[in-house]
Parts: structure tokens; C-alpha cells; sequence
DNA sequence: TAAGCGTGGCT
DNA sequence: TAGCCAAGCTT
């Protein structure tokens, strides 16, 4: 990839022989042109400038006033940045400004308990980003004397640190040159230059980096990187893009050839799959008991109304067995209190709520990491996904816990 | 390498 | 409504 990158770079230097084509085999003499048409875009210089200035001058006259843009932190850009992975502006604002206040620092960050950390994401999704995010506060104390590392190259060592990642911090908290590619560039980019190809598409994303790279030589490469994404975010849009108010029209060759609707091309999504989980309600003493995921997978990590994946159509007994079992206890069912649905991208989820009880109660199981009998209250601050807040604000309303 | 991983906003 | 999508990374 690097070296598509370069070559295009080294090749737009030269305005009479600026059509670079991406394939691996570009740049060895090739046997035979390939059935598929290369992927392939002309970035003259004149192109890239058309680009460059108009978009840094938008920018500067638009952008939004986020409050990650309002501190020079390289920690709280860093934070700012993994929370918006895969995630929109407006739900991040308000955990951001939360996380921050609880974990100012790297070193604080890296000092928390993670079960904290995952407490302080709660709600937020893809959890897996906050267990690198303190796996990397760790590292960043451990090998760099708690200052996060100022290039791109140093930054996509740590974890949770892909390449749009390590660019993004690398260009706007350090002013590298470090180009960057998320959806919003990738779209923006397709359209000015129609680049071809499915999202995936190996050579497709080698010459969008590779216009990236090239684009993000110069001034403000962080504030240029940043304009490229907010002129995809609010102007550049998948749907209905804004194109009579677009700064960068006139260099846009998508909106020259009538195919802005056309590119990109939409992801092809599979359908979720459908997942059932059978939940034990089990009350005691004002309490219920709680349950620590394992690490990896669904939740990971997380708090949860103890759980086990059962077929849709189980009977409420044999689902009270699978519990039992994953608890390693003996658990009486003592009746149902409903099921509560979650939509998520990869999973359609069915929860199931089992009210239970059992003479022995237990206080660790096989299946968990580590079982807690809690109050709401107390249940309030675990780590819990949404599914799993639904499902427990359902039996609490349930009212088990009403004269126990 | 393709699949797994959450949530909420928007149309 | 139901589907699409968002400042992606990991294995």
C-alpha cells in the first residue's frame, strides 16, 4: 500500500503522466491486461489543488464547533476519535465529555480498573474499542512515559489504533502529514475523482489512500484531514448530497458525468442472524444477581442479567436448565416476565426473562468470570450493554423485587 | 480474509 | 416502518 502511495505521489509530480493505476501488478510490466478494468484515477496536480485550497477554506468558514475541537489534548483528540469509530457526532459529544472528566488523563485512564472503564462507556457500543482504548492508556505509560507517540507509524503499534486512527491523531493532535480514509473520505473521494470499485475492494481502497496521501501534503494537514470528513458529513453525503452548495464542485468529476447518486457504490450488508439468550431474573434480598461476560465476543466484558443462547422455540424449562447449568447451580423456574427485542447490526436479539430462585445461591459459575448479587442501584453503575438495560429495566418493572 | 462487533439517528 | 448508515479495528 505504501507503495501505490508513493507511486502516486512520485507520478503526480509529473502532470503528462499523472493516471496511476492501483492494481499490484501496476507497477511491473503486465503479461496482459486483466479482464476486470484497472481501478484507476488521474489526480493531475491542478486536480489535487482544486481540491486542496477550496476545501481548507470551507472548512475554516463551516466547520461545526465540536468540543474535541476545542482542546489541543492529544489524549482527548485520541479519545474523541475511537468514540467516533463507527459512530455518529451527536452520541458521542455527551460521553465524551463524561469519559474525560472521569479519566483526564492517559495515566488516569491506565490506572482505572477496566470494569471502570467499561462502566464509563456504557451504552456507547462496540465495547471492544474501550478494552484497547485502556490496553493502550497501559502502553502508552509502560513505553512512552504516559505521552501518547506523535506519528502515525509510532500510534498504529498501540491497540484499538487502526490506520484511519493513527491518522487522524497523527495529523490533528501532531500536524503530521498522515493521510486518513474513513467512510466520509472514501465517499468524498470517490465522487471527486469516480473512483471505482465496492467498499472492501482491495485496489479501490489502495487508490483512495493513495489520494489521500497525496491531498494531505501541505498546510494544516489536521485541519485539512478533518475538512475532507466534514464536508462528507454534512455536505458530501451519502444521500442527497448538497452538491449546488459544494465548495469543490467545479473539481468534482462524479458531479460533472450525472453520477454522484451512482458512487459509491452501497455496501452489501448481510442480514443479522438471530440470537436468543435466556436471562435468569433471580431476586434475593432486594438484589438480583449479575454476571461478567467473558472478554471476547458479544458484550464482551460487560454486566448482564446471567445469560445463556438458547434455540427460539426452547421451552421455558429447558432454557431454566441451560441457566442452571451455566451457572453451576440448581435453579427452579418460577415463571416468565416476558422477552425484550434489540435490533443490532449483525444480530437480531431476543431476550428471553426467566424468573428463578434456588436454595443454594451462588457467587461464581463456570460460564462467567465472576458473578455479583446487586441492587438497582448498585446495578446502575456496572458496565452493561443497552440489550441487556432493556432487559433489566423490564423485570425490574416486573416488580420482582417488590416485597422479596 | 471475511466475519464479528452496538447503538441511535435519519429517511 | 424498516433499512441504511456513521470519524473502524481485530482476529
Amino acid at each position: 500500500m505504501a507503495e501505490a502511495a508513493s507511486d502516486l505521489a512520485a507520478r503526480t509530480a509529473h502532470p503528462r503522466n499523472s493516471t496511476v493505476a492501483n492494481a499490484p501488478a501496476a507497477r511491473a510490466p503486465r503479461a496482459k491486461r486483466s479482464a476486470a478494468p484497472a481501478i484507476t484515477v488521474s489526480p493531475t496536480p491542478k486536480h489535487l489543488t482544486a481540491v486542496r485550497g477550496p476545501l481548507l477554506g470551507w472548512y475554516d468558514r463551516n466547520k461545526r464547533d465540536l468540543p474535541w475541537r476545542r482542546t489541543r489534548d492529544p489524549y482527548a483528540i485520541w479519545l474523541s476519535e475511537v468514540m467516533l469509530q463507527q459512530t455518529q457526532v451527536s452520541t458521542v459529544i455527551p460521553y465524551w465529555e463524561r469519559f474525560l472528566a472521569r479519566f483526564p488523563t492517559a495515566l488516569a485512564l491506565a490506572s482505572a480498573p477496566l470494569d471502570d472503564v467499561l462502566a464509563g462507556w456504557k451504552g456507547l457500543g462496540y465495547y471492544s474499542r474501550a478494552r484497547n482504548l485502556h490496553r493502550a492508556a497501559q502502553e502508552v505509560v509502560a513505553r512512552f512515559g504516559g505521552r501518547l507517540p506523535s506519528t502515525a507509524e509510532e500510534l498504529l503499534t498501540l491497540p484499538g489504533f487502526g490506520r484511519y486512527t493513527a491518522g487522524a491523531v497523527a495529523s490533528i493532535a501532531f500536524g503530521e502529514e498522515a493521510p486518513l480514509v474513513d467512510g466520509n473520505v472514501a465517499r468524498v473521494l470517490s465522487r471527486l475523482f469516480e473512483v471505482e470499485g465496492l467498499p472492501g475492494d482491495k485496489e479501490r481502497e489502495a487508490t483512495l489512500w493513495a489520494l489521500a496521501t497525496a491531498l494531505v501534503k501541505g498546510e494544516r494537514p489536521g485541519d485539512f484531514n478533518q475538512a475532507l470528513m466534514e464536508h462528507g458529513a454534512t455536505t458530501c453525503r451519502p444521500e442527497s448530497p448538497l452538491c449546488l452548495l459544494c465548495p469543490v464542485r467545479g473539481a468534482c468529476v462524479a458531479f460533472r458525468k450525472g453520477r454522484v447518486d451512482e458512487l459509491p457504490p452501497a455496501k452489501v450488508r448481510a442480514t443479522p442472524k438471530k440470537l436468543t439468550l435466556a436471562l435468569a431474573v433471580w431476586p434475593h434480598a432486594g438484589t438480583l444477581l449479575f454476571a461478567r461476560r467473558a472478554d471476547s465476543g458479544l458484550f464482551g466484558g460487560l454486566w448482564e442479567l446471567p445469560a445463556a443462547e438458547v434455540d427460539a422455540d426452547l421451552p421455558e424449562a429447558e432454557a431454566a436448565a441451560r441457566l442452571a447449568s451455566a451457572l453451576g447451580s440448581e435453579v427452579k423456574l418460577e415463571g416468565t416476565l416476558g422477552t425484550v427485542k434489540r435490533q443490532l447490526t449483525h444480530r437480531d436479539l431476543t431476550l428471553r426473562l426467566l424468573r428463578v430462585s434456588g436454595a443454594q445461591r451462588p457467587t461464581r459459575a463456570p460460564a462467567f468470570q465472576e458473578l455479583r448479587w446487586c441492587t438497582p442501584a448498585e446495578a446502575a453503575a456496572l458496565g452493561m450493554s443497552t440489550a441487556m438495560q432493556r432487559a433489566l429495566d423490564a423485570a425490574l418493572g416486573s416488580g420482582v423485587l417488590n416485597g422479596d
